[in-house]
DNA sequence: TTTTGACTGGACAGCGCTATCCTACGAAAA
DNA sequence: TTTTCGTAGGATAGCGCTGTCCAGTCAAAA
């Protein structure tokens, strides 16, 4: 017991001495600089790799810095460069597994690269994103993330005068400046009306709900494969500008069946509420797709489960979620981006209900 | 056209004047101070309201942050306070829809009170929870919040002597010192089993993935008052450590009604794995709950869509989010907290599948 | 009247790091 | 040989705020 007390106040002493001359008792930047016999800003240097030193000096402060433990304090990087190592991320909401993906996908590679993810959730208003993008900025983050091209002017003039890297999510831009990773929202819809189309559907309604930016270019897509084939009809779009859900879903199916009884196909915005109508066929004992085809987007979890299995066209979130926050972290290198705006493409997924 | 270019001209200079005496053209504090009249440590401590400061300088400070446009710099803050306005929000998983509301309803309730929310993804892992803990503590937050009350010796070790509040979610602990706002998993599960023993089942079974702290808990809870209705049998009890999905549900559904045929009910540990297990019964022909009764827990978006209806028991996710963060304000400024366990109860919600 | 103490405002010194400017040095160009 | 220039280390001065200590004022207690 002795022995175990001397040993612990001689070693806390020397670790009084070497490491903590300081009252807080964080070991810091200026500890490592003693420790390695170079300078404070030499150590800066040597850890973020901003200006070339003598690679001996290199090798003696990383050995100062296992030696000591020493971590980066983040709110005094921040003070000192005007940049902390936070990320913000805006997605319209949290209840759509669409956007929890995207979330996951793109904190995992942020985090693995040193910076932080501070997540926002805008329920799709406008004037919400532009608060709270404001509000993120007083943070002095060192990127963004954000969902979709379309936004209001003055969010727009907020992330171009902020100077902070920004990237866009879900879609693909072809403007200049503009960085992007998506997909084309209007292509994959042309793709999944045209094969309801192919497998005989002659009324093929559109069923969309909050009407969010994307769901309309899913719109348009339908549409203009809809007036391609000679087969348009106002009377067969249902745009409900609730929150996609699956209750919603079979509550449209429903009304969708009672009022156009003839309908062949229908084509939901969502896979949840395509769920919900799947669901709501059983109910009703309507033969799916017999009597009425259903088709949903981006592959949700469960589509697969259901009976009948869901067609649908699977949307490559994680896959957009990581190479947006790659485009992401070679923008706040500095680097430049060799293409802007990348299309990841998406997947037609047949299967049962259609 | 003039007018206009001399207004913006005379309005850039006077703010200039006004407001901008740093090089980095921020409005800071010294700033405030200045049109205020007063010293910057009044205004600090004006806006904080950390000691008391005379009301006429109070409506000075205000109105001069107002004119101005000021707002506090949280990096500034953090390095001079040794405090973030972060929060890190510890949970298992993003997959799992449970967790996902419990993160909306607390990163809601931390912004309102001026709280960024840091989040990190444990995926079930104590070794990957210490890591993001470590990580986390690094950025010096204010409070964090955690999923459960089980961990590593090191971790619980690591909130300890960070001195930094921690409140514990979903589950309700009577430990002294520890703050926790959840309800009795325990409980809960007993309730549901006695429900499908009322509803005349012998032979119950439970399936359970992916084995965490809580699906245990149900577990036992299970396995309680199955002991007490002499209807115990280890044959009856599925646990994969697999994580939760709805395809995982059928998979199991599958294999405990070819296994075991005389079940005439089963308890899933999570909704998603009964609505799996609901989906693959219809795709079987088998009646629920006719042949074989169904039950979930924590009643998740969809529960009541599935044909039949899930019986489940009602999770209150958002409540527990709010609460908590609630109650995690109060210590992080400082004030004590009546009620350092916090349940918020369930509910058993009955419907078609039992 | 003096003492005590609560209350309020301010001066000062950092928190831990990086931007910026400066200097020393050796190699290449004149 | 002298001049120029690129390279690498360091000194200095903050970034914007708050913890800490100190001083002045005024009312209550002695």
């Amino acid at each position: 017991m002795i022995c175990k007390s001397v040993f612990t106040l001689i070693k806390l002493t020397m670790s009084d001495i070497i490491t903590r001359p300081r009252a807080t008792g964080r070991v810091t930047l200026a500890d490592v600089a003693r420790a390695a016999g170079v300078s404070p800003i030499t150590v800066s240097r040597a850890l973020r790799g901003e200006r070339a030193v003598d690679t001996a000096l290199i090798a003696r402060v990383q050995a100062a810095v296992s030696k000591l433990g020493y971590v980066p304090d983040p709110a005094a990087r921040a003070l000192a460069s005007r940049h902390s190592s936070h990320v913000a991320v805006l997605i319209p909401m949290l209840s759509n597994a669409l956007f929890v993906d995207l979330l996951e996908a793109a904190q995992r590679t942020l985090r693995k690269a040193g910076y932080q993810t501070l997540m926002a959730v805008t329920h799709y208003d406008p004037s919400e994103e532009e608060h709270l993008l404001r509000e993120q900025l007083l943070h002095r983050p060192a990127g963004m993330l954000v969902t979709g091209l379309e936004r209001s002017d003055a969010t727009r003039q907020l992330i171009a005068q902020s100077g902070v890297p920004c990237v866009h999510l879900m879609e693909a831009s072809g403007n200049p400046g503009v960085y992007s990773v998506g997909f084309s929202q209007f292509d994959a819809s042309v793709d999944l009306t045209r094969h309801l189309l192919q497998k005989g559907g002659k009324r093929i309604a559109f069923a969309g709900a909050q009407l969010d930016p994307r769901t309309l270019q899913r719109l348009e897509g339908y549409r203009s494969e809809m007036t391609k084939a000679g087969a348009r009809d106002l009377q067969l779009e249902w745009l409900n500008p609730a929150p996609s859900s699956l209750a919603l879903g079979g509550q449209m199916f429903e009304q969708i069946i009672t009022q156009q009884p003839q309908v062949d196909a229908i084509f939901f915005c969502n896979d949840d509420l395509a769920q919900g109508a799947l669901l709501a066929a059983l109910r009703l004992k309507i033969k799916v797709p017999q009597t009425v085809a259903i088709a949903g987007f981006n592959d949700l979890t469960g589509s697969d489960q259901m009976l009948p299995p869901l067609t649908t066209v699977r949307t490559p979130r994680a896959e957009i979620g990581t190479a947006a926050a790659g485009m992401l972290i070679q923008l706040m290198k500095g680097e430049t981006v060799a293409t802007p705006c990348v299309d990841v493409g998406y997947e037609l997924v047949v299967r049962g209900s259609t």
